[in-house]
DNA sequence: TTCATGGTGTAGACAATCTACGTCATATGG
DNA sequence: CCATATGACGTAGATTGTCTACACCATGAA
């Protein structure tokens, strides 16, 4: 197997985030949140199935976000998630969290003068 | 052993982006990386030991930085790292790498109306 | 000569991501 | 009616970077 290159870990960290925002807009399957934060970035972030549903059940395990088995527009058999009370929470504890380290970085990068 | 909070793994991915930066200003010590990266960033940014020695070694070995044995302004015995010429191509590559996905993740978040 | 301080370092745990697969059900085309 | 493509979900194992918790050494100061 081909090691997984650091180079492409291009999400660490922020995938819990983008994956509960994205659930703000209404429930939405594996597949479709992929599809979202990739159309929505401008293909910069491409989230690979490996990455995807590892963190579906996590953020489910930890009570974030709930699911649903339902049917697809494509008529084929999907789990919907949909954000949970404490997951809204969540997501704004990771936006600040998000928020907070861009700042410190970009103070580090370009430092006042 | 009490294990590492992953809460406490704010930067993932950015550490070695710090270190190069903060070396344009001239040579220094691991002591004095740190702490420089920590007051810049107001105290956002806490760089252990243990993420510090490792990542300069990594860079080290990638020929990104170079070091030498020298005495510090207390007297004490101390590495001193400077950015190579490769070092300083590379930080070109990672702070662009990560205004990428700053302006990714941004998108997500606070996607156009 | 003792001790605080400054500085470097390692070991081991842990979590998140990646690549590379496999699986299943439905829709679609012949 | 059957074969195949597609949509969708999922896991295994490797790799990596960061963390906590230590240990170590040399110098300055009391």
């Amino acid at each position: 197997m081909t090691p997984a290159s650091p180079r492409n870990q291009l999400l660490y960290g922020t995938l819990d985030l983008l994956i509960l925002r994205t659930l703000v807009y209404g429930p939405a399957h594996g597949h479709a949140i992929a599809g979202h934060i990739q159309r929505v970035s401008e293909d910069a972030l491409r989230i690979e199935t490996g990455s995807l549903y590892p963190a579906l059940h996590r953020l489910e395990a930890r009570g974030w976000i709930a699911a649903e088995w339902k049917t697809s527009d494509k008529g084929k058999r999907a789990r919907y998630y949909r954000l949970t009370r404490t997951g809204r929470r969540q997501l704004v504890v990771e936006q600040s969290r998000w928020q907070q380290l861009s700042v410190a970085v970009t103070r580090v990068l370009r430092p006042a003068e």
